[in-house]
DNA sequence: GTCTATAAACAGATAGAC
DNA sequence: GTCTATCTGTTTATAGAC
């Protein structure tokens, strides 16, 4: 087999994540992934043996694109602005990379919390470690106090929200699909200067 | 026929909303639309026609809760920094009160954007007065130079975003439903704050 | 206007040939 | 391992009694 061939495991994996991401689970028909995988239905079920199976190892891919990336940029010894901007542009690159994934996944998390437990558990970010560096900073007088909760909300929302109303901004702001990677790339230095500078003293 | 009482096509308004807007059109069931109703499925039909017929009124109407307050508070002739405190009091108080219809909207838009034409269009935010009044600030030397897509970016997704994450900060925050209420209650101070602080010189 | 019963279409899953 | 054909349960929608 040649080294960018994909065998069958690997096709339909890759269909059903393209699929699933920007339909969602209840959207998605076993049909359209192998429509999309070029193969039979029945085949979907030789290897996975349900739709619940097989998305279960799509959204368990999905969470580790971006997640021990930014666990590793967060719990890093690193300088707090420097992790900040670390921060945003590793997380704005990836969701670049795969647009459909933000929504997809805040969606399935709130729809059906039950269907993930298993994926979820085992996740806990450890929050711990940036409250303590927060908290750090403040008590030196390097910083403006806040609360981790806001700090993260506002850094996540400002690199997360714009993919999730990606057709909406586009709609709105009349960009088409280049200038709304040019806009995306913008924010890689816009979110980290407005995030640092709130909490710049 | 008492003052507080609906009629039967006020209560499946009102059904088919909750269900709509926490399960999103493709996992929702006409039954779970009866069930919460407390009425028989077939009266659905009979009020509604069709499944898709019930959705589009379900989703015009929970635009209209938060579209015409937005656009007049943007095209208000106000102070730039009131605007953005009155916008963001108003928009997180909405969705406050409303907790599901951020995810719903955005997912359904990105997910059915056929089926929502008709609701689209005739939206059509008028960007170019807030263009106007940033543009002017700008050249008046009394704000640092920001596009607008980034300004409104930057304002609703922090707005926005914490209700779609709502149950994964919940999760990593460890925080339960009157610390989730308190944490959106700050940030009506703290969005405006943020958002000025990044445009003032 | 509201219900029960049922039709018609669909979707997940399996059986069995190759 | 891959396909076609089919089973089974579900879901939208309608027919018809009351």
């Amino acid at each position: 087999m040649s080294e960018n061939e994909l065998n069958t495991e690997q096709l339909i994996l890759k269909a059903a994540r393209k699929v699933f991401t920007h339909k969602g689970f209840d959207g998605t028909r076993m049909q359209d992934i192998a429509d999309e995988a070029g193969i039979n239905k029945a085949l979907l079920h030789y290897y996975f043996r349900s739709k619940d199976k097989l998305f279960e190892a799509i959204f368990t891919d999905v969470i580790r694109t971006f997640f021990p990336q930014l666990v590793q940029v967060l719990t890093a010894d690193a300088d707090l602005f420097e992790k900040i901007r670390l921060f945003a542009d590793k997380y704005i690159s990836i969701l670049a990379a795969n647009p459909d994934i933000a929504g997809f996944v805040f969606h399935e998390i709130s729809v059906n919390p039950h269907r993930l437990v298993g994926n979820i558990r085992g996740i806990g970010v450890n929050t711990d470690i940036i409250k303590k560096h927060l908290d750090h900073e403040i008590a030196a007088g390097r910083i403006k106090p806040i609360k981790m909760e806001h700090f993260i909300a506002n850094l996540v929302s400002m690199c997360v929200f714009p993919f999730i109303a990606k057709p909406v901004l586009m709609g709105i702001m009349q960009m088409d699909n280049p200038a709304f990677e040019q806009f995306i790339e913008e924010r890689k230095q816009l979110v980290p200067e407005i995030i640092i500078n709130s909490i710049r003293l």
